[in-house]
RNA sequence: GCCGCUGUGGCGGAAUUGGCAGACGCACUUGACUCAAAAUCAAGCGGGUAAAACCGUGCCGGUUCGAGUCCGGCCAGCGGCACCA
């Protein structure tokens, strides 16, 4: 039989969908799979290669699954707010609506011809009015759970996008989007308060099955500190202020303290500070850098004494002089200090360059040269003096602190609040109203969905308000509570918003009653399997985990984490080995691999090419090498002859169907093909195999290539799908083979090989490798001194 | 700076608990078929040698009968975080 792809494509694609197979049950009695997929975001570049690597994985996965006899949901749909939309829309003058319908049509031909068996049936929009009802919804209970507040602060804006960016948008300083330099701005913001679930976060990571480095990458970014806080008088005041620290055992090492320059006791104490004026010219200095060049600039640090004011140490109540300096963040902690320039590095650059007092309290640096942050011996530290384990000093100092009512433990995280809102038309609206009388007001639930109003010009304002600004029926309402004239939010949601439970509206799609049914939530939920992309592992992963978290909560999910198990794919970068982009021209096009070489080449390669997880540069040679497997597949059908098992393939048919089996389900694709395809070899070199035989390496390759082996089901007599039919089973027993092939070491270097029957006696091999003429001439003359033997894997002969 | 990962032929990459390094594929070489080319098929393919010996998994050391794999110390690259107190 010929691989003739073009035509035998088109043909089991369109009968997979006439025949619905690949749509999941509702509470059906089979065992469920729920294999999710990051969908995508529908720009106007359609499908990438990486979507097709992406996707294959749990395609494979759920094509055996179903094969194993599992009721399979593998859904697909589309992320489809958000900015490039937009400002395409802008451009062009055509509406994203319209922009989005266009692409999603394009994106499912294209996902439809590469026949990946998702669930059609399911498939959602982000942008759809019945779906992102749901998410207005979910906003709203957090609205009800004190989760959402609003704050004016000092956030990061891009220029260029004119719109607010959360802190994990804008990493580096450039905007996630178009790459421009991020800027300081005064707005007000919406928060999510994601850092009360910081410990359900970092919790839940106990309870889940996911890649080490996801894991770590996770806990990193949630960035759990301990330490405690001490409680700072100003000298000869009652007013008092914290600061957070990792080490309160170098209590006694503190020489100097260090506020934010926003820290708002500087204000209040405006009148008694001497040098305001230096104050303010340092603040307005400070206020002009990024974020990025406030972190930047390490080597060099800066700052000002307060004149006029100082702490008072809370232990020896001794005089503390107090500085500014940009090198402590308000964002983090306190927005204070204690500086201990014998054992912290930065502390120690800043009492270097303003000539302050160095006291060292743990033994085993030299404070002429650098600050010590290794372990010691405590000094010149009262009760703490001769402490060594860090553990028990911390302890005994929190003991104290707590004792004289000046401090606690405590903890600090990393991660911040998440910035919800965004200066942009294509979002979800955020369901809130403005009264001048009864203040912030939510949309009632009966008012979902609050819909996008219809827009001609989708420009943000200069000051960069929302576009919906504009639209006075739009912004002008009643107010829910009182009735009087009050004006609507017009900020919209960012793009994260959508995708953050898009998973449990696959399970119910439909619902007009709930974002789904617990019923249908209890059968399907956890997700088993979610497999996407390294950059989501800690924005859309670490959100969707805290939206679930707080579903779960208020008892609208089942169950505390979403994820049961999580995989990343590797980048498939260009031909040259670098990361494929349009500028330099490196882009491949899925769709021209399927034209020229069918979409099972196309599969079979994103899997053979290389390590899952790890980045791949493309190989057009490659590719044709896969062609090439698949046409010799074909020919099979040509070879066939009889029925039974075939004793020269049977052990290779029992170890292929084990390693196919074990590598599909760890990730490694490459080497359950490769498997694949060394059995053809064999198989080859033998000349001819059974019908049965023939079954079996189909249902083996069905996963990566169904239409080829779909065809040659058919071809072979094969009746009703191949993909409906059970997986390989195998016989452990059948896939040792009798004779081992066993390396024969003398002195541990290998020199010859031996043929030993498997599993046999130690006395037998050492007989058997002694019998071998190489062997023998070794050891001959020699005495024996250690024989070692690892059955069927290796016989060594110490000799002297 | 901190955390994580990775270093194996010309290339992508294989190698259970330490046990025949280089599976499988690509590229390449030779041969068959062909008027010729492509395609296909067959053989070869880490370095080295006539054949052996010998040398080979980033570098240096160690443990072991035996190390790509374990331990210690470096070097290089990638990814993430980054004045986080």
């Amino acid at each position: 039989m010929r691989h003739e792809f073009r035509k035998i494509e088109p043909k089991w694609q369109k009968k997979w969908e006439e025949a619905g197979i690949f749509h999941a049950v509702d509470m059906d009695d089979r065992p469920k799979f729920y294999g999710l997929v990051e969908f995508p975001y529908p720009s106007g570049a359609g499908m990438h290669v990486g979507h097709i690597k992406a996707y294959s994985s749990l395609e494979v996965i759920s094509r055996k699954r179903r094969m194993e006899g599992y009721n399979v949901l593998f859904p697909i749909g589309f992320d489809a707010f958000g900015l490039p939309t937009e400002n395409y829309a802008i451009k062009t003058g055509e509406h994203p609506r319209k922009i989005t319908d266009e692409n999603i049509v394009k994106f499912t031909n294209q996902l439809k011809k590469v026949g990946f068996s998702f669930d059609w049936d399911r498939v959602i929009d982000t942008t759809d009015e019945d779906y992102y009802k749901w998410t207005q919804w979910i906003f709203l209970k957090m609205f009800d759970a004190g989760l959402v507040f609003r704050d004016t602060a000092l956030v990061n804006y891009c220029p260029s996008c004119k719109v607010v960016l959360s802190n994990e948008d804008s990493q580096g300083g450039k905007c996630d989007i178009c790459h421009s330099d991020i800027i300081q701005k005064s707005k007000d913001v919406w928060y999510l308060r994601i850092t009360q679930y910081a410990d359900k976060l970092l919790e839940g990571l106990d309870t889940v099955d996911y890649l080490p480095n996801i894991r770590q990458q996770q806990i990193n970014w949630i960035g759990k500190s301990t330490g405690a806080f001490v409680d700072f008088k100003l000298y000869g005041k009652e007013e008092s202020f914290r600061i957070y620290t990792t080490r309160p055992d170098t209590l006694f090492g503190i020489t100097f303290m260090v506020f934010a320059p926003e820290h708002p006791l500087i204000d209040k104490y405006a009148s008694e500070i001497t040098n305001m004026d230096e104050i303010e010219a340092y603040r307005d200095e400070c206020a002009k850098k990024t974020e990025f060049e406030r972190t930047q600039l390490v080597k060099d640090k800066t700052g000002v004494r307060i004149q006029g004011l100082s702490a008072a140490h809370p232990l020896t109540g001794k005089e503390i002089p107090i500085y500014i300096a940009d090198y402590v963040m308000m964002g983090y902690g306190t927005g204070a200090i204690m500086a201990v320039p014998g054992h912290d590095t930065r502390d120690y650059e800043f009492a270097k360059k303003f000539g302050l007092e160095i006291i060292p309290v743990i033994e085993g640096g030299n404070i002429e040269e650098a600050a010590y942050t290794g372990d010691g011996k405590m000094i010149n530290s009262d009760f703490l003096n001769g402490y060594t384990n860090k553990k028990d000093s911390i302890a005994r100092m929190i003991e104290e602190l707590e004792k004289l009512g000046v401090g606690e433990a405590g903890v600090q995280y990393k991660m911040k609040d998440w910035a919800f809102n965004r200066q942009r038309y294509w979002g979800e609206p955020i369901p809130i109203i403005h009264c001048p009388k009864c203040g912030v007001v939510p949309v009632p639930y009966e008012e979902l969905p609050l819909v996008l109003p219809q827009v001609e010009n989708f420009e943000p304002g200069q000051e960069g308000e929302s576009p919906l600004a504009k639209i006075d029926s739009f912004v002008n309402c009643t107010c829910p509570k009182c009735g009087g004239a009050a004006k609507r939010e017009t900020d919209t949601m960012p793009q994260w918003a959508g995708s953050s439970w898009y998973f449990l509206r696959y399970i119910d799609p439909h619902n007009n009653d709930a974002l789904a049914s617990m019923e249908k939530l209890k059968y399907w939920m956890p997700v088993d399997w979610y497999n996407g992309g390294m950059e989501h592992v800690t924005r859309h992963m670490i959100y969707s985990r805290f939206w679930h978290h707080f579903l779960y909560d208020i008892g609208a999910v089942n169950t505390p984490e979403p994820y049961a198990k999580r995989t990343a794919q590797g980048l498939i970068l260009g031909p040259d080995g670098d990361k494929m982009s349009k500028s330099k021209g490196n882009v491949v096009d899925p769709l021209d691999v399927v034209e020229e070489y069918g979409a099972d080449v196309l599969r079979t390669y994103v899997l053979f090419m290389g390590d899952y997880g790890a980045a791949t540069p493309w190989s057009e040679n490659s590719v044709k090498g896969c062609k090439r497997f698949l046409e010799r597949v074909a020919g099979l059908t040509d070879i066939v002859s009889g029925e039974g098992v075939t004793p020269e393939l049977e052990t290779k048919f029992h170890k292929t169907i084990k390693k196919v089996s074990n590598d599909l389900e760890d990730t490694k694709y490459n080497t359950a093909i490769a498997a694949l395809m060394g059995l053809l070899n064999d198989i080859y070199a033998k000349g001819s195999l059974t019908k049965d035989e023939l079954v079996t390496y189909i249902k083996l390759l069905c996963p990566i290539a169904p239409h080829i082996c779909e065809e040659i089901w058919e071809n072979i007599g094969g009746e009703g799908f191949l993909s409906l039919t059970s997986w390989p089973q195998y016989d452990e027993n059948k896939t040792v083979d009798a004779l081992v092939q066993v390396g024969a070491q003398v002195n541990g270097k290998v020199r010859s090989v031996v043929e030993l029957p498997a599993d046999c006696e130690k006395d037998e091999a050492i007989r058997l490798t002694l019998e071998d003429a190489k062997i023998k001439s070794l050891v001959e003359g020699k005495k024996i001194v250690k024989e070692i033997y690892v059955p069927n894997k290796i016989v060594n002969i110490v000799v002297k």
